[in-house]
DNA sequence: TATTGTTATACTCTATAACTATA
DNA sequence: TATAGTTATAGAGTATAACAATA
C-alpha cells in the first residue's frame, strides 16, 4: 500500500483508468529510463518482437496498425532497424506500393539472446515477484494488448 | 489470443518482461493518442492525481521522484498545472529552497470530475471489460507502480 | 559545500501535411 | 482516383548541464 489512498474513489471503471493510466505511463517512463544505451528503443523493441511473434513477413502499413503509430513513425522505426541489419526490406511481389518487412538472422538471435534479455532492468525485477504477480501481470498484458488494439 | 505465438518463449521472465514492455509501451502510446485535445498530459493528471491521492501539499523534488522524471521536467509540468490554475505554489515554511505544491479547488474538481472521467477513452475500454478482467488490471497497476518504484 | 529548484539547450519520439509511385 | 509509403516539418515530452538561491 501506498498512500491513504483517499479521494479519488478507485473502485469504479473511472478510478480504474486513472490507476492503471498512471501505472502505465509511469512504468513506460521508468522503462525508457532504465533501457541501456546501446539498446533499442520501446517502438523499435516492439516490432522486431511482433515480428519475430508472426514469423512471415509483414508491411509497413499493417506493423504501424499493430503497433498503434502512424505509418511515418513505422517508417523511421523500420529504417532504424535496418540500419543496424535487424531487419530487411523486400518488394512486395504482387503489389508494386507494398513493401515486406523480414526479420534478419540477426534480428532473430537479437530477440531470442537470453543474455540481451537476462540483462534488462525488467527482467531482473520480475524474478523478484511471486508466481502469483507474475501471473497477474502476463494476464494483464493480455488485456491491455486487446484495449490497445480495441 | 493475438498470435500464434511461435517464436520467443513468453514463459519465462524474460519472455514476460518483454510481452509487458509491449503492452506498457502500446498502451501507452494509444492512451496518448487517444486523448483529448482539451485535457492533461499523461504526466501532468498523474501529477494532480497524486497531489488529490496524497492530500497534502508535496515539494517538486518529491513528486518527480514519485512520478519518475527529472527534476527539470517536473518544473515543467507544475508550471503547466499552475497556469491552468489547477495546483498552486507556496514556499517551504521551513526551508527557503523548497517550495510547497498543493492542489488547488479547481484541480481538485477536475480529479473527481465524473464528467472529464467517464468521456475518457479508457473509461469506456474498461466498462466493456468482465469483473475478474477489471479485477487482474487492478491487481496490476499495483504491481506495475511497484516496480516503477524500485 | 551541499541541496533545491530553474533556465538553457538538445534529443527522441510522435504527428500532420504534402509528395511520389503504383494500382 | 485511391492506396502505400516517404519526406518535410513541427510539437510534445524528456534529459543533461549550467546557474541561482538557500542551508
Amino acid at each position: 500500500m501506498n498512500h491513504p489512498d483517499t479521494s479519488p474513489q478507485t473502485g469504479t471503471d473511472a478510478g480504474l483508468a486513472a490507476v492503471l493510466r498512471m501505472a502505465v505511463g509511469r512504468l513506460a517512463r521508468r522503462l525508457r529510463a532504465q533501457r541501456p544505451d546501446s539498446s533499442l528503443s520501446l517502438g523499435q523493441g516492439s516490432v522486431l518482437f511482433t515480428l519475430a511473434r508472426h514469423g512471415q513477413p509483414m508491411t509497413p502499413g499493417a506493423l504501424a496498425d499493430h503497433e498503434k503509430v502512424q505509418p511515418p513513425s513505422m517508417t523511421r522505426i523500420v529504417a532504424a532497424l535496418e540500419a543496424r541489419g535487424l531487419v530487411r526490406r523486400m518488394r512486395h511481389p504482387e503489389d508494386g506500393r507494398q513493401q515486406l518487412v523480414e526479420i534478419t538472422e540477426e534480428g532473430t538471435r537479437l530477440v531470442n539472446s537470453d543474455h540481451q534479455r537476462r540483462e534488462a532492468w525488467l527482467t531482473q525485477r520480475l524474478t523478484e515477484l511471486s508466481p502469483e504477480e507474475k501471473d497477474v501481470l502476463r494476464r494483464a498484458a493480455e488485456i491491455m494488448d486487446r484495449l490497445s488494439q480495441s
